[in-house]
DNA sequence: CTGAAAGCGCTTACAG
DNA sequence: CTGAAAGCGCTTACAG
């Protein structure tokens, strides 16, 4: 029988028509109890399952999600961001756990958007992941949305955007763990990340972190930041810059990676961290908690986002209407900034 | 239209029938070129892409590869093994490189193997990444050969388990950085790391190291190895175990995860790592260089390894031959042993 | 080079 | 409760 079974054999061996066997196995009510034991014992014995691709072509659906990762350019091919990583695990299971099967690829693979399309006729529903505007996207978006795809973008809302957005809000940890630091006695900082359009989280954060030093009455004219992708190299290279220049007290990093490289920087020059300069990071990566010293950094919800994107998206697909979600973030202190 | 044309309708607008239309978007030469163009830019303006479900339903062949994660009982939801992270990129890559779609699942979240099953149905081929002995599976991976599945399984070549398999030398990487060590002129050694069948990687870590001291006539008759899973918690705990006996030169740890914790152990105890103890991991997990110090470790290939596993399993697709493969993994070298 | 037709394996009105 | 039949959208012999 060699994993080759159809529900015509089913019948045939259970001596009943191909679309009692059909209804059996669907659970329908509409069988007779007994003859539907039958039938789910012959199935089992058979080790048959349903053909996906047939029941699927009739029902016009496929019961699977795709995930389509945009990747930060920047980033090198072994490793992927570990945020996104994390929202990978935690929206496979959330789909796995709504009875969909989920479809990963790597948009950046793609020169054109053949795949993303291919994606939308092989998936229910569309999940986009990534950091980054979407600018150049958008085009793209409103033809999905034209196309009647259902898809739901990770990052925050924004009324440019065609369709839904779940996102964490990235102001709110940046003056989060700004006004952290500021509770703490700091007086003078910097900040280290990318501000520009192209980067729309870690700018959000950057105004976060400016807004908390405003309302605590310590924003200089000019407040010193440095731009830097989110690399550990990146971060030490842009604390150089901000060491020569001067020595804050402490230094606000729009990603873990970033303030991993400026702790780097800060000891190369035997300064003391959190003695000497306090240094905070963003997104509670692995690394952050066995950096020396650990760092205290903004957490998102990785948990929770999957799931919500998933359930969210699944409620699109049911033609029920579903709105934009701004998560809040978690601070998680360490010992990288004085207590 | 609403991305809903179908071959069909491409035909009345060409004037041509159904079956040239199908014929024309493969890029069949039963086709006249003119004719071709002409549909193939009817379908672009359409935005049409072939239905997967009845192409592959037709075809009998889903040009989709699936694979199944076997996690790690002891690691949490939010932190998913760093090396599979690694893997899971390289074979999302590589899948799609080959022209295959990739579907992802977690097969801890399915008490019973219906799942693995259905994603038979739905792949034309199976990988199975996890570590672990794969013994409680060996029933499961049989019957999955008797039904014809194709499937490939990352691990060691093993004689006992059904189906190829492609692995790293773990036996290779432990004595190879137990090697290092040993030129380096240290003498007393312990292990950290479970050395029972039901962590195999591990345990051929072990084999390893124990041959390469062995072989420099520093192999006492006991070895001093403690037990423990990959986290650093219980690297941290194996090392105190280890202190409180005694401070030989290196701890050899089976795992990054477990080193990160037996350098915490080492210096809770105002030892410095490396000069009083030097300190090695196995994996090279992007924690590993941001460590203090910096970790010497093993790294495995994951970027071949994807590739391999994705080409091969589409060699078995293929009905070719398949040849189970031993990867050689590299030494990375840091500051955590000395010079 | 092209078209008419069969059929992949299901689900689901329709009729009983 | 059950069966015969249609049809989802393709691909591919078959006939020309």
């Amino acid at each position: 029988m060699k994993g080759k079974a159809t529900s015509i054999d089913i019948a045939h061996m259970a001596g009943v028509s191909q679309s009692t066997v059909s209804r059996a196995l669907s659970d329908s009510h509409l069988v007779n109890p007994e003859t539907r034991e039958k039938i789910k014992q012959i199935a089992k014995d058979l080790n048959y399952k349903v053909d996906k691709n047939a029941s699927n072509l009739r029902k016009q659906q496929s019961k699977t999600l795709a995930l389509l990762f945009f990747e930060d350019p920047t980033s090198d091919d072994s490793s992927i961001n570990p945020f996104f990583i994390s929202m990978l695990g935690s929206i496979t299971k959330a789909s796995a756990a709504a009875g969909y099967d989920l479809l990963v690829s790597f948009q950046n693979l793609s020169d054109d958007w053949h795949a993303m399309y291919e994606d939308g006729k092989k998936a229910d529903g569309l999940i986009l992941l990534g950091y980054g505007s979407f600018t150049e996207y958008e085009y793209k978006l409103t033809q999905l949305e034209e196309q009647g795809t259902r898809f739901l973008r990770w990052g925050a809302p924004d009324d440019n955007h065609p369709g839904i957005s779940i996102g964490s809000d990235n102001y709110q940890g940046g003056l989060m763990i700004t006004q952290h630091l500021i509770d703490r006695g700091h007086k003078t900082f910097a900040f280290i990340g990318e501000i520009n359009a192209g980067a729309p989280e870690l700018q959000a954060r950057y105004l976060g972190f400016a807004k908390a030093l405003k309302k605590a009455h310590l924003a200089p004219d000019e407040i010193l930041q440095v731009d830097a992708i989110s690399t550990e190299i990146d971060g030490y290279n842009a604390a150089c810059t901000i060491l020569d220049k001067t020595k804050p007290d402490a230094i606000v990093c729009a990603s873990d990676l970033m303030a991993i490289g400026a702790i780097r920087a800060i000891r190369s020059r035997d300064l003391k961290v959190p003695n000497d300069i306090a240094v905070v990071g963003y997104d509670n990566i692995q690394s952050s908690g066995f950096a020396t010293p650990p760092l205290t950094t903004v957490q998102q919800n990785t948990a929770l986002a999957g799931k919500l994107l998933v359930s969210n998206l699944v409620k699109l697909i049911q033609n029920e209407t579903v709105e934009d979600i701004l998560m809040q973030p978690e601070l998680v202190v360490r010992a990288s900034c004085a207590d």
